[in-house]
DNA sequence: CGATTAATCAGGTAAATGCCCGATAACATC
DNA sequence: GATGTTATCGGGCATTTACCTGATTAATCG
């Protein structure tokens, strides 16, 4: 008997024609097999409480639960699942969290059918694997994100609470009123942030903020 | 003889894997023949010259030029080109602007294998048809743009490209040489858009930039 | 043609923000 | 008890942005 190994598959998506396009496109190889094929996070370890898998391919942009916390969940019950994230979006502060959850695998929405299954072989066989967008991405952010590898780069209570009122268009003034600090102490704090993030400009910071719901868009 | 008559269908979508996905499904239905796989509004009227279609399946997020602009150029060379348009994002302004270019078809991203082909059917018949979703988005919001309607409150060409460029952080200088235009042209116009959008800062002009999908989050 | 809109630009001043140098106090950690 | 982190604040100056009152040109529209 032939060691009929196929890779078992899971994927989570909220947009069904994606998660229907993703797989027809994994019945193309017969290396894997899509054994579930989900919309949400709750779906997923409700799923997982009578089924196992060997990859798991996220969108790290699911509503509600993000892929993230998703990923850091896996980690936790599973030990070491082996996590392709699905992105859109290939800003730094994104795959830098992503990366710390412990997946390997990053692709853009954008790539193609063959990076698909090439991300998927080198997730499964425990290897790093990044879309050339990502890498790029991350290239590009390498230097000022060097310092930030090892400490976490979250950003402090009180560093959140400046995001926030940055993010919501307050002004210097109107934040030393919000926060009950001098104008020196927010730049500070912004000064801090900045560099935490490794964001220039407000418009980076205003973004942050949306995607790590401190504000609502 | 029996009448051949597959449906050309033409897709629009810069994410490589999504449009991979929708070709599997389209293959699935014999009624319809997707002719043009494309990842551009470029590569859309490139094709165009040499070809042609029944319907077109535009993805509203195109980068660059976006779907709603793709429309309107549709209509003006071809006349009544049939446009289903895919988006993930509900906002009501959004499909106020994509209704505007007079497409009949709205499906998001979330909807099933069926809608797609029933959305299909539709506006290859001239039949409006719009994704559940959609329809909800539509009437939630019918009140509030009541008083919106007659009058535009649509930024310029001119206005767009400004909000882009500080929505994408440029500070005056880097958007003096990005417009080629000088730094009180820029005041200006950021005063108008200030004044026509009611916004007080700089954090509303890039959630109202992400919001009209005038940058990416 | 006259009116309106869109897009461009100027001078001058006020206000806000950024950037350098700092510092102190509280608290946890090793 | 030394070290590090967090949160707070200051002076001084440079740079940037905001605000006000204007203007000109081209194009569109009735």
């Amino acid at each position: 008997m032939i060691n009929k190994k196929t890779i078992k598959v899971v994927l989570v998506d909220d947009h069904a024609i994606f998660r229907d396009g993703i797989e027809l496109l994994i019945e193309l190889n017969p290396l894997y097999e899509l054994v579930a094929n989900l919309s949400s996070a709750r779906g997923l370890f409700e799923w997982l409480k009578s089924n196992a898998a060997d990859v798991f391919i996220l969108d790290i942009n699911l509503p509600g639960t993000s892929g993230i916390e998703v990923a850091r969940q896996l980690f936790k019950e599973l030990g070491k699942p082996k996590i392709l994230f699905l992105t859109s979006n290939t800003a730094k502060s994104y795959i830098e969290n992503a990366l710390k959850t412990g997946a390997k695998g990053f692709l853009t929405k954008e790539s193609s059918k063959s990076e698909l299954f090439d991300a998927l072989d080198h997730v499964h066989r425990n290897q790093f694997y990044f879309g050339k967008n990502i890498e790029q991405s991350l290239y590009e952010n390498y230097a000022n994100t060097l310092h930030l590898v090892d400490d976490k780069n979250e950003l402090t209570e009180r560093e959140v609470e400046v995001v926030r009122a940055f993010a919501n268009g307050l002004s210097y003034k109107e934040v030393e009123e919000e926060l009950n600090i001098s104008k020196k102490t927010i730049e500070t704090h912004k000064k801090n942030i900045f560099q935490k993030l490794g964001i220039k400009n407000q418009a980076d910071l205003i973004k942050y903020a949306i995607r790590q719901n401190i504000i609502e868009l």
